[in-house]
DNA sequence: AGCACGCCGACT
DNA sequence: GTCGGCGTGCTC
């Protein structure tokens, strides 16, 4: 043993007897880095529930790779067994700072490894998942985990392509047909941060619309960010990027490309290589550099919303960014979510909305058939289907495709009296019966109750009838009734992006529907209204107004003869605002509905639920803000499961967030056994 | 979360 | 006398 290199025993005392944060003491003698030898690092695993950063000592070996935001290995939950550390585990994490001393006072490990010199957890993409985990009561690591994609090695390998030069700004092109359209682009385009919530016209403009947005932005310098729903609309958006501004400019983030070809287009991203990006729900974390524009498109969607913790939304998260990265916004669908109509009520963003003559120019014309109208029509109780639709069917098919909207599998049918059409209701409680399987005896939908000797309230007719059991069965019969039409479908397993303009019957679930080349479909038959309205969802009503509209919005306008039929009550408001295509004014009535109510989004909401003990543990624990409502708590769950909703008054959701957080923290420090769920902004509650 | 150390019942 | 119950405390 050299005099250098003394045994650790001996090093490690001669360390302790220095001044305390004069220098990071070390476990083993090891070499450490000479300016800033202690890493600050994010562990990704373990502490989920403390959510705290740990220190390290850099090893001088690793001093120039070990930069802040860059991938490393290191040991965690050692022991101290007589002066040197046994066991712990090796744990991926992340290089948050470089310091010369730490907070900790006992001795620092080193770092174990720097997996890659490449810096992927830049100090902005640090900061928003710190925003997102405090938004949403969760945990930084959780964060970070759905913002930085996994390492593929052989991504990080190759250099990413050489920037290119920011291009003209675009025409406005189909802009035009806003008021504000053109405004709004040049706003982008001179480096301003315009920000709108968009009501798009019925037809296949947005692409192109949204695209010259990003173009926009583009040309000012700055970088842009478009979030879709799902692969096909990314595609669409891809497409008319591609065609505005050619290759090279852009990137596409979505799952199909395979994790490695992901991750290289990220990185483009990550390096500055790349300013603009088109993807779906991940690509919101997305690291562009010098963020122009932040686009949304389609929020009621709900894939926008993230399955894992915290369950971030995409909504959320982009609005986090436009106010922490100065950005431009804008939210832009067909139709419109009460969270849009709030940012427009609050004056936070301005409405880009086209007037009503270009509207009546765009849409086509939308007629309805109510059970009243079914009821008096001999025709439909036979075929089960209106006289209306086959008429307009057999109209459109000589014109074009038809496009025929279908309930997806799995809703609950509901059942009606078959003489009167008059809603089947539990006697007990007036809730909507249910048939739960075929030949079943129907039930109510929520007392549960069996309902074996139901007789019509209305009528007292005792027959009934499956409301939406049969709208598959009838999209087959159309079929058959047109045999020399070709019949296409399009639906879960198999989703087609698009259908040609020759005549055919296209039979697509909600979200699945093809576009249609040319002018667009020449009618569309919406048979899922009775699915649609009767879920027992908040949402209900904005969220059939938005599948309606998406299947109406790719039928060629009223004025080239485009029909869409609707299977609805004429009386409902989702229906209203379908005919009058007024997505608006809906969503504004929603809205005001949901502010009376003291419903979210207006007040803000989190639930807490987990074993009723764990769950009244957590309340006790929580230092809410004055005026928390509490909502329940109901059984939830398996096993004496419990749910507690907590309402906040408008103003209080950071705080309630915050209240929850530290409740969680501290139930998981004293060893707080069984787990409680807390969620902010719960999408489910009914 | 793991994973140890720490003080009280049924075994050789 | 010992093996082991899981209570509570720590992890850079």
């Amino acid at each position: 043993m050299s005099p250098e290199e003394p045994p650790a025993a001996e090093q490690l005392a001669l360390i302790r007897t220095t001044a305390r944060k004069a220098k990071p003491r070390t476990w083993r003698g090891a070499q450490l880095a000479e300016g800033l030898p202690v890493a600050r690092v994010l562990v990704d695993k373990g502490l989920l529930h403390l959510d705290q950063f740990f220190d390290y000592a850099v090893p001088a070996a690793m001093d120039a790779d070990a930069q802040p935001g860059v991938r490393v290995r290191v040991r965690f939950g050692a022991r101290v067994v007589k002066g040197h550390r046994e066991g712990g585990t090796l744990h991926d994490g992340f290089i948050v700072e470089r310091r010369t001393e730490s907070d900790y006072a006992g001795p620092l490990a080193p770092l174990a490894q720097v997996l890659s010199p490449e810096v992927v957890l830049t100090p902005a993409l640090l900061t928003l998942c710190r925003q997102v985990a405090d938004r949403y009561a969760g945990a930084l690591a959780d964060v970070v985990q759905l913002a930085v994609p996994p390492r593929m090695a052989r991504a990080e390998k190759d250099a990413s392509p050489e920037p290119l030069p920011a291009p003209a700004p675009p025409e406005p092109g189909t802009w035009s047909r806003y008021a504000t359209g053109p405004a709004y682009l040049q706003a982008l385009a001179r480096g301003d941060t315009p920000r709108a919530v968009w009501l798009a016209l019925p037809g296949p403009h947005w692409p192109a619309e949204l695209a010259r947005a990003v173009a926009a932005t583009l040309a000012s310098g700055r970088g842009a960010l478009a979030v879709l729903p799902d692969g096909r609309s990314v595609a669409r958006a891809d497409a008319a990027l591609t065609e505005l501004l050619g290759e090279g400019r852009h990137v596409m983030l979505t799952a199909d490309a395979g994790p490695e070809e992901r991750y290289r287009r990220w990185l483009a991203v990550s390096r500055g290589a790349v300013r603009a990006v088109v993807g779906t729900r991940a690509a919101m974390f997305a690291p562009v550099a010098d963020l122009g524009l932040v686009a949304l498109w389609d929020d009621g969607d709900s894939s926008h919303a993230e399955p894992h913790a915290p369950q971030p939304h995409a909504r959320d998260v982009l609005l986090l960014r436009a106010a922490e990265e100065r950005t431009a916004f804008l939210l832009g669908g067909l139709t419109g979510t009460v969270e849009g109509a709030q940012l427009v009520d609050s004056g936070w963003a301005l409405p880009l909305a086209a007037a009503r003559e270009q509207v009546r120019a765009a849409a086509p014309l939308i007629r309805t058939v109510g059970d009243a109208d079914q009821a008096r029509d001999a025709a439909a109780r036979a075929a089960r289907l209106p006289s209306l639709a086959w008429q307009v069917t057999r109209d459109a098919l000589a014109r074009g495709p038809v496009l025929v909207q279908v309930p997806r599998r799995g809703y609950v049918p509901r059942l009606a009296c078959d003489t009167c059409r008059a809603a089947a209701r539990c006697a007990a409680c007036a809730g909507p019966l249910e048939l739960r399987e075929r030949g079943g005896t129907p039930s109510c939908g929520w007392c549960g109750r069996p309902a074996a000797d139901w007789h019509c309230q209305e009528c007292g007719g005792f027959k009934l009838r499956a409301q939406v059991v049969g709208a598959r069965r009838t999209a087959e019969e159309l079929g058959r009734a047109f045999p020399r039409v070709p019949v296409r479908t399009s639906g879960r397993d198999t989703v087609l992006p698009s259908v040609g303009a020759a005549p055919a019957l296209v039979i697509a679930t909600p979200g699945a529907e093809p576009v249609a080349e040319g002018p667009g479909y020449a009618a569309a038959l919406l048979l899922d209204g009775w699915a649609l309205l009767n879920r027992p969802d908040l949402r209900a009503a904005e969220e059939a107004l938005r599948r309606w509209a998406a299947a109406a919005a790719l039928v060629r306008p009223a004025g080239e003869g485009g029909t869409v039929l609707v299977l609805a009550e004429p009386t409902l408001r989702p229906v209203q605002a379908l005919v009058r295509w007024d997505p608006a004014g809906h969503a504004v009535r929603e809205l005001a509905e949901r502010a009376e109510l003291r419903f979210p989004p207006v007040s803000r909401m989190a639930s807490v639920s987990g074993p009723a003990a764990a769950v009244a543990e957590l309340l006790a624990l929580a230092r809410l803000p004055p005026g928390t409502d509490q909502l329940g708590p109901v059984p939830a769950g398996p096993a004496g499961g419990e749910r507690l909703l907590l309402r906040v008054p408008p103003g209080s959701g950071a705080a309630l967030a915050a209240a929850l957080k530290s409740a969680q923290v501290a139930r998981a420090t004293r060893g707080g056994g069984e787990p409680v769920a807390v969620r902010l902004d719960p999408t489910d509650i009914g």
